[in-house]
DNA sequence: AGAAATAGTGGGTTGCCACCCACTATAGGG
DNA sequence: CCCTATAGTGGGTGGCAACCCACTATTTCT
C-alpha cells in the first residue's frame, strides 16, 4: 500500500513543466484501466459515428437485425435492453434514412417488425470498418496475439455482467 | 467472415421467451467489450461513490494528492485533465468535507496549494476498498492470473492513450 | 361486449459531463 | 505605473443517456 507518502519531503511540483503522470493508486486499480479504455474506445466510435449522424444503439441495432434477422420493435427491446421509447426514436431515424423498413405484423397487427435494408447491411459493413480502425489505435501497443487474449478475457467478463438479474 | 446472414431461414424469434443475447457482430468488436465492460466498472464504482456524496473525480484528486504531494491547483488541472472551472468545484466540495485543506500559495498568492488531510487519506483508502470490491464483481469469472494479465494488457493500452496529442 | 394486458409512440425530465465565458486577484515585465 | 499574463472562481450552456408517463391501437381474457 506504501503508505509513507506522507512525507512532505516530495517536492510538490518536481519540475516546473513536470508532465502530469497519473496517480499510481488509481493505475493499480483495473477498474479505473477498464474504465478509461473503454471510454476511449467508445468516445472515438462514438464521434466516428456522430461524423455520419449515427449514434452507438443505431449500431447495436443494425447487428441485431443483420445477425438474428428481422424483429418485432419489443424483441429488439428486450435483446438490447433500451427503453421502448427510445427504441422507438431508433427506428424512427434508421428507417427514415432508409437504413431500415418498419412493416406492422399481419398476425398482430400491435407489432412493427423491422428489417435490415440493403442500405442499412451496406452502412453497417462501413460502421464496423470504423470500429476497427478504433480498435486498431486503441490497442495499437498490443502484438495480434495479445489483443487476441485481452479479447477473450474481455469477452468472459462480458458474458458474466449480469444482463437480466 | 461469416457474411451469409442475409438468408432468412434464420427464425426472427427462435422462441417466445427466448432470452436476448447480444449480436455476434458486436461482441466480435474488442471495442464493443471493452466499452461495455469499462461502463460497467465505472458505473458500478461511481454508483459506490455516490452513496457517499462523490463523483470519481473526487476520488483522483485524493489519489493524487496522497501520492505526489500537495499540488496547486493548476497543477492538478494539469495531471488529471480537467478543467479548471470543475476542479474548482471538486476541490471546494473536498474541503468543505475536510478531505483536503486549501491554502493560500504565500510566495505566490495567486495559487492556492492543496493537501490531503488525514480524513481525506481515510477516506482515499475506504474508496480504494470500494474499487476493489467493484473489481471482484466484475472480474469474478477470471483467475488471479489472468486478473493479471489483464491488467497488464490494459496498463499498456493506457499508457498509449493520447493524453495530451 | 367490456375489462385488462400489450406494442408502439410522443413528450418531457433528470443527472451527468465537458466545456466556455466573464470576472477578480495577483504577479511580472517594460 | 501601466499592461499583459496567470490562477482561481462562479455561472451558465449543450449534448447525451436513461427514464418515466400519458396516450392510442390492438389483442386477449372472461
Amino acid at each position: 500500500m506504501a503508505s509513507d507518502e506522507s512525507a512532505p519531503d516530495v517536492p510538490a511540483v518536481p519540475a516546473p513543466g513536470a508532465d502530469a503522470s497519473t496517480p499510481p493508486t488509481l493505475l493499480d486499480l483495473s477498474t479505473y484501466l477498464l474504465s478509461r479504455t473503454g471510454k476511449a474506445a467508445r468516445g472515438r466510435l462514438a464521434e466516428r459515428l456522430a461524423r455520419r449522424g449515427l449514434r452507438l444503439w443505431d449500431m447495436a441495432v443494425l447487428a441485431a437485425l443483420a445477425d438474428f434477422g428481422p424483429h418485432a420493435q419489443r424483441d429488439l427491446v428486450r435483446r438490447l435492453r433500451v427503453d421502448p421509447s427510445d427504441m422507438a426514436k431508433v427506428t424512427d431515424q434508421l428507417a427514415a434514412a432508409g437504413y431500415v423498413e418498419r412493416a406492422r405484423d399481419t398476425a398482430d397487427r400491435r407489432r412493427v417488425s423491422v428489417t435490415v435494408t440493403d442500405a442499412g447491411r451496406a452502412l453497417l459493413a462501413e460502421l464496423r470498418a470504423e470500429a476497427y480502425a478504433v480498435q486498431e489505435e486503441v490497442l495499437a501497443p498490443l502484438s495480434p496475439a495479445e489483443r487476441q487474449v485481452l479479447h477473450d478475457l474481455l469477452g468472459r467478463v462480458h458474458a458474466h455482467l449480469p444482463g437480466a438479474p
